[in-house]
DNA sequence: CGTTGCGTTGAATAAGGTCAAATAGAGTGG
DNA sequence: CCACTCTATTTGACCTTATTCAACGCAACG
C-alpha cells in the first residue's frame, strides 16, 4: 500500500474542550516553580499556600533533564534525591538476580520517582526515560525537614506513599486475578484517567511505551498485548495505529473489567 | 494407616538457639507498653529511645482482640487508626466489583495493618484474622503529630510505608515473571525469614493461612498450591504436613528462585 | 460414626507462551 | 525520491503450564 494514512490521532488539533495531545507536556506551561507550575495540584504541593510552597520552592533548586533511554537512578544507588516528573514519561523495573525484569509502573507528569529507596536508603529500581524529559530534584533530606516544620506538607507526602502502596496492590490484582484481555483493558482505562487528570484527551492518547514493555509491565508476553490489542479493537472498544490509542467505548471496556481501574 | 504420626513440628520442643515454634506469639512476652515490648525493634518504635518512645506509649493506649476470621477493618471505613500486631497474624485483601477477591499480604507481630488507607481515609482493604489475634491501636492523627514533633518518629513511619510500597513491588515481580514452583519456593522463603526477624526457628513453622489463601495471594488455584507443595517436597527441598512446614534446604529453595525473596 | 472442611490427586481443557516468519514504519544515505 | 537497514509489531502454528472438573482421603468434631 502506498495511501499513507492520516495518523490516528492529530497531534495539532485542539478539541472543544480544551484538550491538546502533543508527545510531550509543552514546556513553556511548567514553571521553574511550584508556586506557578501548572502540574502543582497534582504534584508534591497539592493544596498547600504561601510560606509553605515557597520553602518548597526553596528546597527543590534543581531540574534535570533525562534523555530518552536514560536513567534517571538505577537501583542499588544511594537514595538522595526524589524526582517530581516536569515533562516526560518514565517506566520503573526490578531486576532479578537471574536476570529477568518487571516493570512496576508507568510514571506521567507530577508523578513522583524514587518512593520505593527510602525504606533502604537506596534506590531499589531503575528509572528510565521513555522519551526525553525533565525532572525536579527534590532532596530527601530536605524533604524529611520540611515534612518536620509544615504539617500539611508531611501529610501530603504520607498520602502520595500511601497511594503508591495502593496503585501497586491494584497491580497485585491484575497480575493475580485478571485475563489477558482485562489486564491490557484496565492499563488502558488507568492511562486514560491518568492523562485526563492532566488535562489531555481522555480517548485519545499515544502510548510511551513499546509493546514489550506493556507486556512486562502487564505479566504478559508481547506476542499477547499484541493480540489483544487485537481483540480489543475486533470489539470495536478501541482503535490502535501502533501507539496511537482511541478509546471508542470506555463504558464498554469498564463493564469487561469488572474490576476497579486505579 | 492406623499409625498415628507424629507432628512434624513439636510444638513444645525448644531448640539450642532457644527458638520456639507455638502456634502463638506468646502473651507474656508482649509487654502493654512500646518501651518494654519484645516487638519494639520490629514495630513502629524502631530505635527510639527515651521521650520519644514515651510519646507513642502515650499516644497507643487501647489494644483490641481480634478473633479468628474476624475482621480488623473492611474496606470503605473510614481511616481512623492504623493497627500494630501484637499477637497473631492477618491477611490483607482487595475485592473488585464483581466478586473476585486478591489477597496482597499476610501479616505477622510487628507489622502494621492500614497503611494503604491514608491516601484516601478510607480502608481498601479488609484485615481478617488467621487466627485469635491482638492488635496496638494508633490513632492515626495522634501518629501525625507525633511524626511532627519528633522526626526520627516520622522517619521510621516514612522508611515503613516504603518497605510496603518495595514489599507490594516484590509481589508485582512473583505474580508477573515467576512459575508456579518459584512463587511458592519464594513464599516459604519470605515467611521464614520473617519468622526468624521475630526469633523463632527458620526452618520449621505453621502456616496460619489455607491453601486457598496462599493460591489466592500467589495468583494460583489451590490445586497448583498443592501439587507445587508435593513437587518441592519430592524434591527433598521441604517436608509437609497439613500446615506444618519444614524446610530441608533453604540454599536449594533460594537456588531455584533466583530472585529476592522478600 | 457420620458429617464437614480442607487437602490431595488425576484427566481433560484452555489460556498464554514459544518459535518462526511476514509486515510495517522510521531513519539513512545515495 | 528511492533503496536499504533496523527495529517494532503483527500473525500463525504448535507447545507448555496452570486451570477446571471431579473424585477421593484425612482429620477434627459433635
Amino acid at each position: 500500500m502506498t495511501t499513507a494514512q492520516a495518523p490516528l490521532i492529530d497531534c495539532r488539533r485542539t478539541t472543544l474542550a480544551g484538550e491538546r495531545c502533543d508527545r510531550t507536556v509543552p514546556k513553556h506551561a511548567v514553571s521553574t516553580h511550584c508556586s506557578s507550575c501548572r502540574l502543582r495540584e497534582l504534584c508534591l504541593p497539592v493544596g498547600l499556600s504561601g510560606e509553605e510552597i515557597d520553602s518548597l520552592d526553596d528546597a527543590i533548586y534543581t531540574r534535570r533533564r533525562v534523555s530518552k533511554g536514560a536513567q534517571a537512578f538505577g537501583a542499588g544507588e544511594t537514595l538522595e534525591h526524589l524526582y517530581a516528573i516536569r515533562l516526560g514519561s518514565f517506566k520503573s523495573s526490578l531486576h532479578t538476580l537471574d536476570g529477568r525484569e518487571q516493570i512496576t509502573g508507568f510514571q506521567l507528569p507530577g508523578e513522583i520517582l524514587g518512593l520505593d529507596g527510602i525504606g533502604s536508603d537506596k534506590h531499589r529500581s531503575d528509572a528510565v526515560a521513555l522519551e526525553d524529559s525533565e525532572l525536579c530534584v527534590v532532596p530527601y533530606a530536605r524533604l524529611e525537614e520540611l515534612a518536620q516544620r509544615f504539617p500539611r506538607i508531611g501529610r501530603n507526602f504520607h498520602r502520595l506513599m500511601s497511594r503508591e502502596v495502593a496503585t501497586n496492590q491494584n497491580i497485585m490484582l491484575l497480575l493475580g486475578r485478571m485475563s489477558a484481555e482485562e489486564r491490557l483493558a484496565t492499563f488502558l482505562l488507568n492511562l486514560s484517567q491518568r492523562w485526563a487528570a492532566l488535562g489531555y484527551s481522555s480517548h485519545d492518547f499515544v502510548l510511551r511505551m513499546s509493546r514489550e514493555d506493556i507486556g512486562n509491565y502487564l505479566g504478559l508476553k508481547l506476542e499477547t498485548v499484541s493480540r489483544m490489542f487485537g481483540k480489543l479493537a475486533d470489539r470495536g472498544l478501541i482503535e490502535v495505529k501502533q501507539r496511537e490509542v482511541r478509546l471508542l467505548d470506555a463504558h464498554g471496556l469498564e463493564a469487561l473489567v469488572g474490576a476497579a481501574v486505579d
